[in-house]
DNA sequence: AATAAGTTAGTGAGTATTCACTCTGCAAAG
DNA sequence: CTTTGCAGAGTGAATACTCACTAACTTATT
């Protein structure tokens, strides 16, 4: 899963998702890779086979951090409150610190013609969600979480707040700061979900 | 506003949501428009200046219909609680009857080189969002709502897990029933908001 | 009523541009 | 002397869009 990226590898990564958040994933081009990089665009099919497997490449390092993130939180002895929290924070740190993987994430549309990639993301959403569902669950028979809302429920308002939070930060060109604004969000969730 | 549209106009922006449902927007192309229509790729061109224009056309529609079920709502006499329900219910049933919408909503990654379209996606999701937050500021301040969290954090959280609900249909390939198991989260989501 | 003029909606060929990707050859490193 | 990393030139497919032209109507003029 780690995928043993070589040094060329992970320049291309960066510089991809330099491009995708400059321009969005319309701007990842093979030419403006290229050109970016400062090398031909031949060049880079000596370390990637085609887009495809940069794009997937891409997908994966989002994959890894979103997972991992997500799983700690579940496997800690906290209650689900501030695993939740905590998942909300890290979440909006870590789009604060890589602006274009919030592009990544809303492209789903673009990706529709690649099936390899639209299967990619639907698992990393499919994953969040269901993790975080497991979490709410255990919160509820805890006894922590309010019951009398389903935990499915529960977890499509709380990831759908944090995804259209999200979403506004960005189509507001950044305007406000995700990780404070995105704290006070946080604590009105808590509100709401806790018994 | 109404923007007068002859039947031919119509027809392009009909067929258009058919592909655009059938393929993502990636699949509204002039060639598939033409070759669906039945007529040649340059005839569309008589009915509309270029592709953008059609694409504004579609907004528009998409604009009107969202903005009368909005603004409908907003001025009725009812409590708040239906207000939203109401909104919720109407907007499932909306992307149960036109699915290529959907597609359009979560398009906004597409039109990010395209300023006037980025401009037309943000003026509904803000001007929807606003009305939303109008609602429920009256709903608190009659009483009906919980006044425990701002406003604005509660159109987050509504808006927010209608978005998702509806993408999770989408990508379900509308699996489940948009409208009945919608239904349900909106009852869930009036359990939160209610005081 | 007949002709002339103008409009509308279409065709088909062709444009420029962009895209991902390939082929060949070269130079340096091991 | 073979592998690796790259350059340069090129390919074919797709894209939105333009151009000159035409057939079918409609309207105005005599």
């Amino acid at each position: 899963m780690t995928e043993e990226l070589s040094d060329r590898q992970k320049e291309i990564i960066e510089v991809s998702l330099e491009l995708i958040s400059e321009k969005g994933i319309q701007g990842l081009t093979i030419k403006n890779l290229a050109k970016r990089i400062g090398f031909s665009e031949s060049a880079i099919y000596r370390h990637y086979e085609n887009k495809t497997e940069i794009l997937v490449s891409i997908l994966n390092f989002f994959k890894y951090n979103i997972e991992k993130l997500f799983k700690a939180e579940l496997n800690t002895e906290r209650d689900a409150i501030s695993k939740i929290n905590n998942l909300l924070f890290n979440q909006f740190k870590i789009f604060t610190a890589s602006p274009s993987l919030v592009a990544v994430i809303f492209s789903e549309e673009l990706f529709r013609n690649e099936i390899i990639l639209m299967n990619k993301v639907s698992e990393i959403m499919k994953n969040s969600f269901d993790t975080l569902t497991s979490i709410i669950k255990t919160g509820q028979e805890k006894g922590e979480l309010r019951a009398d809302v389903e935990a499915e429920h529960l977890a499509v308002v709380v990831m759908g707040a944090l995804r259209l939070f999200v979403k506004q930060w960005q189509m507001s060109n950044h305007e406000f700061n995700l990780t404070e604004k995105g704290s006070e969000l946080s604590s009105s969730i808590n509100i709401l979900i806790t018994k």
